[in-house]
DNA sequence: GATGAATGAGGGTTCATTCAT
DNA sequence: TATGAATGAACCCTCATTCAT
């Protein structure tokens, strides 16, 4: 897609974004101790499996390996914790997503390079976690369902409409609201997949699977904002 | 979609479906008191809000209007309240896809028409909050997860898949596996939605918003699958 | 002091106080089960080891021979818990302070036996803990170090005031301001022991040691109120 | 009161007192090192607020502007920070104590002068929280409780009857046991503020007010003690 | 069958104290 | 000497569950 390289920045369709944009938190020596990184990855790894709710501080302190008495030296509290590790997450996913690059191709090889890598994303075992984890907080934590949907599926649409309204220029798309486009073409490679996985109904899809559903999405999405 | 009752089945494209088959549960007289009932809304409305491990007993009690002791006498444990009371929303929502039936008009009015139902139910607050509760406790009762997605989603995509069976025959739609084309289908008229209401991103879409993603994703729809 | 029984009411120069107003409190089966006694019995006994932020609601439990959460059935939590024993220490503290009766005898006969009376209350270990308590937390619970006052000192103070504005009209006391005569007399018969007690300084008195105090007041006491 | 330097002593009724009779003490460099001072106005201050109890090490640390572990430098643990800290509070009235000096003018000047002076000591403010701070913790520390009465309300009476026994002597006070006059002195001076500041019950008393006391407390104390 | 009092394990959080730097 | 990160015991409180009535 768009192996056009206008202009001096010499990138593709997606431009690499600089994340940590510096928040101040509780804790010693800064912001990004090495205990501090070691605190967060035992969260992960306990509210990912139990939830917010079933996450007990205690578990927390031993997978991460340090007294309870240390979560509280970096963090005010269990919710904090909470949404700094959802903050941390966002982080990684807006950098994954970023990280995708335009491959030698056509533009539907270069779509459906860019689907497959997202499906992958999007289902790996750990990002369902945090998902659901999130969504079960939401009720709870407003904030921070609102913030990990921009992160993620929002910011995802965002990159492509940037693509696709540069294809529409390009004349490689049908000219068209570059934004439903990239709803829709989300919606065909994705949404089948991501429900599955939602609801934890099912073995992760096969890579032929994926190919072959993002295959037919790409079949759909062509047949309407391709060029004919 | 589809008006001509062909067939012995004598019903459109959908037809009721019987709900309760009857599970065998712990209460007294039977399986479906007062009571249990009572217990029950008052569960729902509390693990909707709170989730699973945000739920108390003390306040389900309190929601249903009986004392704490008598939520044992028609319930083991938590555990099979929460799994009891999933069993039961599944059966509403099932019931409730069951209950779309056709209307007159052309076949894309009909399937119009399902997509804004489909929508609306999907998105009601009440349904989303039971999602969100679901999808908040997959990682410890997975079966819960599953036994959802069947009722709902996936049920709903059978639904439209036998109608699109019927419509490939009719010659409505062209030749196609009518599977894939519900999966696209709902993909295209309910993800976008879905996806912001599940993390509780923005206010619930107005009737005309609901009505333009349709016709939008129709559009798309129709190109592919529509008879020439 | 005031031997004559002036009027119908027929009691000498104090009457029984009604206890017990009935407050509103928490805990099951009206206000004043066995089990909430049980609890307040234990509390007191913590409290005045330990001061309000030395009592752990662990010891307490254990002191009044319950579990913890029963202690969480019957009082909303440790503050409200404190509260209602020092309303309960201040009943009891007035109820004896009430139940002081005149005997046969001359004036200063009668000021003498309830200064020895008064001291001997305010002394006891049990009430010396209670006000140690009491004012150990007049920091955190300003009320109840008022409250407590007004049941104690002040009450007592009255009590005397009103017996004392009888002895001027008898003419048993030279005319004077009988309030501040109270605090005068209560001033030469108690303070000395009080002070010693609430620091903890010394063994109690003996009760020949009262008694020389209580004389030793009494004639600076008598020298200028006394009738010439 | 008694300006005649008779005697060898060549002092009026009481003499400067040399605090600081040298303790010794964990800290560094000596034992009144800044930073020692530094962390008992910390701690007093806390503790003043707090009670032993309720004051925690790291406020204190914050208080005195160093850090937690410091205090450890300077005290081997908490409880020796706290007695250490009232032994100083102790020193600190003793001195106040010791300040007084008769003026020029009559016994009865001179006396009212002092009671006058007594009472404020007494009920200011800070005075008034050093001694609830340490009433509370009488049980847990007995021996600071005795240990400030005696550096308080002894001192004072032992001052007085020093004083007293000289007035004897000079035939300004009728023969009599001089220590019993001064704590009737002291009771019928400065018992009802004291009493009221303890339970916090109440604003402090107005100068007036504090006047108006002294002056009916010594119309007793005269007439009984006074050379007729 | 229905109740609600009672339980005790476990929740989040605080805090006196230690120790490497 | 002075620090502040780290600890773990103990704090107050909640909650799923039981049981006598």
């Amino acid at each position: 897609m768009q192996p056009v390289p206008r202009g001096p920045r010499g990138q593709g369709w997606m431009s690499k974004v600089s994340a940590r944009p510096g928040e101040t938190v509780a804790g010693p020596e800064g912001q990004d101790s090495e205990k501090r990184r070691q605190i967060l990855d035992g969260a992960r790894e306990v509210f990912r499996a139990k939830g917010y709710e079933g996450a007990a501080m205690d578990a927390i302190a031993k997978a991460a390996g340090v007294s309870k008495g240390t979560l509280y030296v970096y963090f005010t509290n269990k919710d904090e914790l909470f949404e700094e590790l959802i903050t941390d997450e966002k982080r990684e996913l807006a950098a994954a997503l970023d990280a995708f690059e335009p491959t030698e191709g056509s533009f539907r090889d270069n779509l459906r390079a860019f689907a497959i890598s997202f499906n992958e994303l999007l289902t790996g075992e750990n990002h369902m976690s945090s998902i659901r984890m999130v969504v079960g907080a939401v009720e709870k934590f407003p904030a921070v369902g609102a913030m990990f949907f921009r992160a993620g599926a929002e910011r995802g649409t965002t990159r492509l409409t940037e693509a696709f309204a540069r294809a529409i220029e390009d004349g490689r798309l049908k000219p068209c609201d570059p934004a439903v486009a990239a709803q829709h073409f989300i919606a065909l490679c994705t949404s089948e997949v991501m429900k599955k996985s939602l609801f934890g109904c099912g073995l992760r899809p096969t890579p032929e699977g994926v190919e072959r559903i993002v295959d037919n999405g790409l079949d759909v999405f062509m047949a309407y904002y391709g060029r004919t």
